[in-house]
DNA sequence: ACTCGGATTCTCT
DNA sequence: GAGAATCCGAGTA
């Protein structure tokens, strides 16, 4: 009898991880600044078979970022989590990057930032959208839609890539991106992005002007293209 | 202890 | 384009 699970992936060896894992020093800069330069990178979620040969991963290309800046930065950023200071919920982010900060929002919904600046400072970037790339099926279930949708219906948005992920604040906040072991990781597998777009915040009232958020532009899985439309591009390089 | 509102998404009009 | 769903962290008392 041969399951499923024994099916989905060649038992042969080991899964292959796409790329290489992004170093700590990436993300011990200010949000402002590692936001735009996590376009293009991987996130990649590992989820362990039955056997430890039948790992599977579930992944996605970056394609929509915001910034969200520590109490430290004059002027403050009052739409951030990190603005009054430290507490419980949102220790992570002062502690060292690299980790992520997973936290629930409207009681049904969760979102998924990166911990950046050396540790003591807080400040993240929150993940918007990924374009899928690995796991699209599981993506599918996990969102309980059909497979063969749009890809942005997938991961457009920073709760559907969660969800489609299977990131929860309990299993994953606090969990250190960066660690060859660890189930969630960002890796870079030499994707160039040419340029990308620069505008306000989505979904905020605080601080709602200023420019940090960072997509790709044109591309199918951002969050609310139309936001895009006459927004400032970048050329890197 | 109690209130308020949110870094959203889906459905319906 | 509007409204509902649904819970917990943070601020105030």
């Amino acid at each position: 009898m041969i399951s499923p699970a024994m099916t989905r992936q060649s038992s042969a060896s080991k899964i292959r991880l796409p790329g290489k894992l992004v170093p700590r020093a990436f993300f011990e800069h200010p949000p402002e600044q590692v936001a735009p330069l996590l376009l293009g990178k991987l996130l990649v979620r590992r989820i362990e078979g039955r056997q430890p040969r039948n790992e599977r991963i579930v992944a996605g290309r970056i394609v929509e970022v915001e910034a969200y800046l520590g109490p430290h930065n004059d002027p403050p950023d009052p739409a951030a989590h990190a603005h009054r200071g430290p507490t419980p919920r949102n220790a992570v982010l002062f502690g060292p990057a690299g980790h992520a900060y997973v936290y629930s929002i409207y009681g049904m919904h969760y979102c998924m930032n990166i911990s950046c600046e050396p540790a003591g400072r807080a400040g993240c970037v929150l993940i918007r959208a990924l374009e899928p790339v690995a796991g699209l099926r599981e993506m599918a279930r996990n969102r309980g839609l059909d497979p063969g949708v749009a890809a942005r219906e997938l991961t457009g948005g920073p709760s559907r890539l969660c969800r489609a992920l299977g990131l929860t604040r309990a299993a994953h906040n606090g969990v250190d991106l960066l660690a060859a072991r660890s189930p969630l990781q960002v890796r870079d597998d030499g994707f160039a992005v040419a340029e990308y777009c620069v505008t306000p915040r989505i979904g905020i009232t605080h601080a709602a002007d200023r420019p940090l958020r960072f997509a790709l532009p044109g591309h199918g899985c951002v969050s609310g293209p139309r936001s895009l439309t006459g927004a400032r591009v970048i050329c890197v390089g």
